[in-house]
DNA sequence: ATATTAAATGTTATGTTGTAACATATCTTT
DNA sequence: AAAGATATGTTACAACATAACATTTAATAT
């Protein structure tokens, strides 16, 4: 919940300097992302437009407007949830580590974790070994959240 | 290709000691996924059981055969693809590892292997740290399988 | 053996996620 | 202002999945 505002604006900066635009609706779908804090499904998204915007949006749109947030390194897709997500590194210059995504199951929080290299190391290790190679090591884990497994007890 | 009807009837005993009942349908669904050696949708189970035994099967019927099956580990839901396996330790007693499957993007072969405990640890206390509990080790990776990156290149 | 109950399957309809194909509007550049 | 490129709108539909209720089949108690 702090400074989207400030996020939008370096987000648009980055888009300027590869050449694209972050227009009003990417930017609002961007900023629907960020104010809510959790992965939301591109449907759940357009009412997010809807009530915060007073924007309706068709459903092509938000995929296309998705698809071109992934390519820019804004928008994550949760492929295990279908469901996508801010990217929680878009202020800070991007030399990181591929990201990790810790989905919990009950509330659907999600947490962005870096995992280190040489638990990739092992991982990839073992992946070559079967004679494939990650396409993208970028995993999925379902999880369950601290408050959600005190909830439970 | 070996000896499904063995694996079959081992299913079929497993499902007994949990007072549970293999039928015809489970049993149809089951042999399909063997048979294929590859991950499928619901829809094209009912397809291969239509061929198989001239037995139109409804989605909802299917669906509901996958769920039994999935609570007995005879099958494995692969998220990331919306597709079926049958699980490949059906006959050798289940004192496994939890199984990771890697997924071919191009051909959607799926390859079953374990990762060392040492990895998974790993993996888990990274996991911990960041307030999460793993809900299931049981991790999906999005990979290319050998015979598609040397058709690629 | 038969009535009772529980488990499995059938039927119909619909929800959710995602995309194809083509039309229109809006920016950018000359 | 015209031409071309980029972005968005519209319509229709495909694939994956489940809800709600009806019927059939199997297990069990009498």
């Amino acid at each position: 919940m702090k400074k989207i505002k400030a996020i939008l604006e370096h987000a648009e900066q980055q888009c300027k300097s590869h050449g694209t635009r972050l227009t009003t609706k990417r930017k609002q779908v961007l900023s629907g992302l960020l104010h809510a804090e959790k992965a939301l499904s591109a449907y759940e998204l357009i009412d997010v437009c809807k009530t915060e915007f007073g924007e309706s949006m068709p459903a092509m749109t938000v995929y296309r407007i998705l698809d071109f947030l992934q390519g820019e390194y804004l928008v994550h897709k949760l492929s295990l949830a279908s469901k996508y997500v801010a990217c929680s590194h878009i202020t800070c210059g991007h030399a990181h580590a591929v990201p990790q995504f810790l989905i919990c199951g009950q509330c659907k929080k999600v947490e962005e974790i870096s995992i280190s290299k040489s638990t990739i190391k092992a991982l990839q290790h073992s992946v070559e070994q079967a004679g494939f190679h990650l396409a993208s090591p970028q995993l999925e884990m379902n999880c369950i959240c601290e408050a959600c497994m005190v909830n439970a007890a």
